[in-house]
DNA sequence: TTTT
DNA sequence: TTTT
């Protein structure tokens, strides 16, 4: 009953969202992005440390990855850790994910355009806040990640 | 056409909130906070800067600020950042607000009880998220902030 | 003292950043950067309500802002809320500033190659976290604040 | 070459720090903190979800830690994902932990008095931003978490 | 394993 | 104007 659990990303995606459209009508993005870290060790050398981050998307962030992200491109991610274990050949297995719940895309429309040879609408490329625009609707869990309302914030407010 | 404009902030109230309840219904509580940096001059005193932070909650947080956070209160806040201006005397003012839509109570309950000398409901001193629980329903505007749906965050999700 | 003062944004510089040399040899980068927010009012219209940031950069920082920022460019920056006025025609001003002290470069390579046609060394286009390299002494911190309780953000996910 | 990987958490000590001293004079910190999300299930049930989060404070930091943390104390922390992996019994096993940069404690101390009956210095009582005192001297790594530079905020400001 |  |  307290706390706070955020996560703030910059990365690029290390692969094709990977996508599933669940029973209930929810869909699931899952894919992973990098961060990296340089820093001089004590030998005065440049040491870069890379670290890969379990994104998972639910619901209308699932359909704006979908969309929009591929292998390379890069985002911002605000989200929340969650953990979770399953089994496999008797041995358990834990899993780190960062649940998202606001996206922006990072690559400007241009790259859009020269990497993929396909228009990119404006309206969707240009879109400030990737934020789930179609309801929460509860859909149906999965083994392997928690349903998100994600992409709540300032979607609401009205400026006046 | 994209952005991210996110403020955290963690203070203590410099007053009990100012709460205005609104004709369309909403409300509005404001109130500053303080935060404090030390650091060490050049002549190695230790020296504290205090910022102080204009805070504006709408609607349920503006609810929940007006029955449990008063003078002296610890919070957590996150929000944005939101610049205004007004006229006055024929002079332009400008004033920053951080317009909040997610709010920790960082007192203890026990620290509550002996300040204030009353019974804090447990639901209500436990609200773990102390996020609007009316719904942002566009409210009437006020000339001086922009409403906010505030505390969206989290407050939509359903766990399947 | 005690207490978290953080901003995050994303955004476009709004010009090129202006960069002073201090006589001690420090520099300042001073520039503003804006961030969009959209939302659907009450009859419906898409609306964007547009924030400009003042954003200040000290010593690394702004050396590295001077060499490689400019009118247009994307930014992440971390900073802290500062407030400063001053006496002008009588009449006292008051500003806010976002004192950075991590940025990121969002643009890609290729974009700023592009755009001005000059070459960008890696290790500095690079740079993940451009942060200050010269250092004010960090100087000695000890700890503490006030009592807790709260639990807000993310409170809604169910793990599977 | 570039990114963001930020992870912000209020929560409270599962139990007491462990501090282990490394050769090379550097010490390491470590110990778990909950998170706790609320939410309504699909029956209308309030359920709470509690992720635990492996903490790792270096040097200054893990000082602090040592002198002032006990299980149960809450705490901000302001860190970055690190993914770690080991063998045991022949199986891989991966560890996801937070290397916090900043801490705060959100404790009041008048708490901390009639907990632990102690006397709290107020100098490190007062610690607004417990952040590592000594040098981000790139230190000897461990097996298990790598070095961080930790406390790098503020240090660069100039109040004017 | 914590907190409320 | 708060806190420590």
């Amino acid at each position: 009953m307290a706390g706070v659990n955020k996560v703030i990303l910059v990365g690029n995606l290390g692969q094709d969202p990977e996508v599933r459209h669940l029973e209930g009508g929810a869909s699931v993005a899952t894919f992973s992005i990098a961060t990296s870290d340089s820093y001089t060790d004590r030998d005065g050398n440049r040491q870069t440390q890379t670290e890969w981050h379990n994104i998972v998307m639910w619901r209308g962030l699932a359909t704006i990855a979908e969309k929009y992200l591929k292998k390379g491109s890069k985002v911002y991610i605000e989200g929340k850790l969650q953990y979770r274990s399953y089994e496999k050949d008797g041995v358990t297995r834990y899993i780190t994910d960062i649940v998202a719940r606001d996206m922006q895309m990072l690559d400007s429309r241009q790259d859009g355009q020269s990497n993929n040879g396909g228009y990119v609408p404006p309206t969707a490329a240009n879109a400030p806040a990737a934020q789930p625009t179609s309801t929460p609707t509860p859909a149906a869990a999965t083994p392997q990640a928690t349903p998100d309302l994600s992409g709540a914030e300032g979607k609401d407010d009205l400026p006046f």
